[in-house]
DNA sequence: ACATTAAATGAACAATGTTCAATTGTTCTA
DNA sequence: TAGAACAATTGAACATTGTTCATTTAATGT
């Protein structure tokens, strides 16, 4: 078959990313295959490589329609009034998420390119969205509007309650003792909160 | 060739484990194949299945011994005098192994098993040892002797630091501002003992 | 009606994980 | 010492993978 009409290429970029997250989330990352897709989407798989460069890159795009959900589906958590309440919700939210997509969140974190190029521009920007939602749940920590340093704590927090998350996707049970990676993370929260505050008291 | 007294199985499975650090080391974990490994040690591709189940095994086997290399590492780091003191020094020992390490210590999060199996009890013993250093340098905050307490403090807080460490290895330079992992887990650490501090402030 | 263009194809290649019958050193027995 | 029994080692073979690209064919322009 040649050119046909039935799909324009920014349809067959979102079946297939569809696709793409239909696969992982069922059959994990491993199955992620270029046939595998060409299949679901109805089309050989030459047509894969026609709309990315390679698997990499379609792994990528995948990862970022997950940010681009994620951010989606915090980005009205935190009111604003009360800094704890916000994180507790945020809380609730980011592990919601986790629960509703377990595999392909799980993958935002692997790394891939092998080949050693770092990420692209446009992939960093999708990456900073949902941390500006914890930047935002902080700021009322820094009143001084210390921009650079709001950034700072939330990544660093955040990524601490990824890192934790990541790790039950291995380990579903009692890898540490009775506790749940969503009990631990809310402990971390609370505590580098409090942490946050004691610093500001004491200046 | 058929049997050959080279080598025992004990030095067998020392030698593959060995080319796979060295392999995973210099040309990420993409680069471990069957058959590179199976060069690296001068025997045939038969023979890494001989040793191993399969390559997650193999996997498997080298994340074990990277674990028991770690805890080795940190393990006499913590003096018990001051515990910001000692953390500040297993936080550098723990940056410092990275540095030797990043590669394989990077794959340590990574999920492997695909096949669903959850990951075998020699395994989850090798991933709490070095947790339990962690443990020891956080007991003077739980002076009731709360084990479950300080094993959930510390895993808790050990999965942030690791968390953040591992992000960075995709993302060499200025993925947060100016600022390396190195210097925000320092920054998870101490506000966590800080909130910690004022926790126990309060009772 | 024909030429031009570009999307879609799928055969082809090298490399992968994994298996297993055949091979060949080693060891045991008589 | 001969040869039988054993077990470690091999590598050809298979299915599957990522990736390429000459060929085909539908849509578009003239």
């Amino acid at each position: 078959m040649g050119r046909r009409s039935d799909h324009s290429r920014g349809d067959l970029l979102k079946m297939a990313i569809d696709a793409a997250e239909r696969i992982v989330e069922s059959d994990g990352i491993k199955g992620l295959t270029a046939r595998r897709v060409a299949k679901e989407i109805g089309y050989s798989v030459g047509t894969i490589y026609n709309l990315f460069d390679n698997l990499d890159d379609l792994n990528l795009h995948m990862k970022a329609r997950t940010l681009d959900a994620m951010y989606e589906f915090v980005k009205d958590v935190p009111k604003g009034n009360d800094v704890n309440e916000d994180f507790k919700a945020l809380h609730n939210a980011y592990f919601e998420f986790l629960r509703l997509n377990p595999k392909t969140l799980g993958t935002i974190l692997d790394r891939v390119s092998a080949d050693g190029k770092p990420l692209p521009d446009w992939y960093l920007e999708k990456v900073a969205k949902p941390f500006s939602v914890v930047e935002f749940a902080l700021t009322p920590y820094f009143p001084e509007g210390n921009k650079t340093e709001v950034e700072y704590a939330a990544r660093t927090l955040w990524c601490g309650v990824h890192g934790i998350a990541i790790l039950e996707l291995d380990n579903p049970v009692d890898f540490i003792g009775q506790t749940s990676a969503e009990e631990m993370a809310l402990y971390l929260i609370q505590t580098f909160l409090k942490g946050l505050h004691s610093h500001k008291s004491q200046k």
